[in-house]
DNA sequence: TGTACATCAGTGAACGCGCGTTCACTGATGTAC
DNA sequence: TGTACATCAGTGAACGCGCGTTCACTGATGTAC
């Protein structure tokens, strides 16, 4: 009943050490929201989760909504550092040289990420998050993923001199809605429709991508 | 607490016709899931909506699962209906000529049937449905409206003589692929993340679906 | 024409379960004097 | 050095609720004879 992943009850933590209870729910939280066809998480399946009593999950969090977001904050960091890392030309050996070849790396990592996490994904972009609504929309966690892909599109865009660059943040803006819509459809169809023919990823990432690009010089 | 939509508690229905719970039973339900946001469905939430007891639900359906898929497949003829009637030359005055019109018009009629009917898309589209794994694909309702789209993109790709047929099929099926991926996206983004400030429907469907087209001769 | 019976279209009480939430409590560890 | 007290990190029983599911029942309407 009180088996966590280590098979072992928990101990109580010393003194000082309260907070660490508040990072092991949110990973037991985490852990029952990978599954995207998990049933609705409840406040009693995390304690169960932990190995700890009920009540002791409000000494950290006020209802399931906060917990989900504290989950749901944490893999966003992960995926704008999993993107950042794909587009970044000095972080790896086999880097992305063309602006192209950068948004094309970006959109391989959000795929992958998503389907990695398809449980994390679903509450990330899917789900309604409430607590959320009253945050102006661009300090949300969510458009941090989506301004990178804004600024590795602009630089795909070719600018003769007389375009003004207003022009050019409008088409990077428009471009990437697209770009976003299509990664979005791909990853959250394959999560939910696993049946479907569906092609490998990323000759279907490059080929959708690259249609929705300017058209290269 | 019985009260439905029109006010007055339910009649029971005369000998002969007992079938029509049944139909209210798939209305109720369907009423329920009309909003993306509502609760999970229940078996007693339904029979409340309709003003019946718990156990009369049982009459006509063995759990909620098969409830649910009733429900969509309503949904699923509706949506092949519309889409037929927007690509459909002879049906309306303002008809698509081009294939190309017509593969839009089909795409618009999506996009507005999803964005009209957001938690029905949501059924149909994302939600499992387990009942579907023992039907092989293609006859599932979903890829019914799918193979229409592949129909409507192979009309839109030129092909010279050399060209054998299959070539084209495949490449009718890849470019369907993306374009539905395209769609599902513009719908369920708008639906899940209403605040993310998009630019009116029918430019974006219009720019996005004409750039994963094949190029026009 | 009357009446016993069968069928149809549901009903209503009851059950056990998991849930969120409350409340007072526990027991180990540090701190003041 | 001892001891009273405060604080910390949780616990455990109890509540009322809505849920799925079961079971025997009801009352109107048709049908056989």
């Amino acid at each position: 009943m009180t088996a966590t992943e280590s098979g072992s009850a928990r101990r109580r933590n010393p003194r000082g050490q309260g907070e660490r209870l508040r990072a092991d729910i949110i990973e037991a939280a985490s852990r029952l929201l990978a599954d995207p066809a998990s049933p609705p998480l409840t406040l009693r399946a995390v304690a169960r989760e932990v190995g700890v009593a009920a009540t002791s999950v409000y000494l950290h969090f006020a209802d399931i909504q906060s917990l989900v977001v504290a989950v749901a904050d944490r893999r966003f960091s992960e995926l704008v550092q999993m993107q950042n890392q794909a587009m970044d030309s000095d972080a790896g050996v086999t880097a992305a040289v063309t602006p192209r070849e950068r948004v094309l790396a970006g959109c391989m990592a959000y795929c992958e990420f998503g389907l990695t996490h398809p449980g994390h994904y679903q509450v990330m972009f899917v789900t309604p998050l409430p607590m959320m609504e009253n945050v102006p929309i661009e300090q949300t966690p969510g458009y941090r993923v989506f301004q990178q892909l804004i600024n590795a599109v602009a630089a795909t865009i070719a600018s003769p001199e007389p375009s003004p660059p207003p022009d050019k943040a409008s088409e990077a803006f428009a471009i990437a809605t697209m770009i976003w819509q299509q990664l979005h459809g791909i990853v959250s169809l394959r999560i939910s429709r696993p049946r479907f023919p569906w092609p490998p990823l990323p000759a279907q990432v490059t080929a959708s991508i690259t249609r929705l690009l300017p058209p290269s010089p």
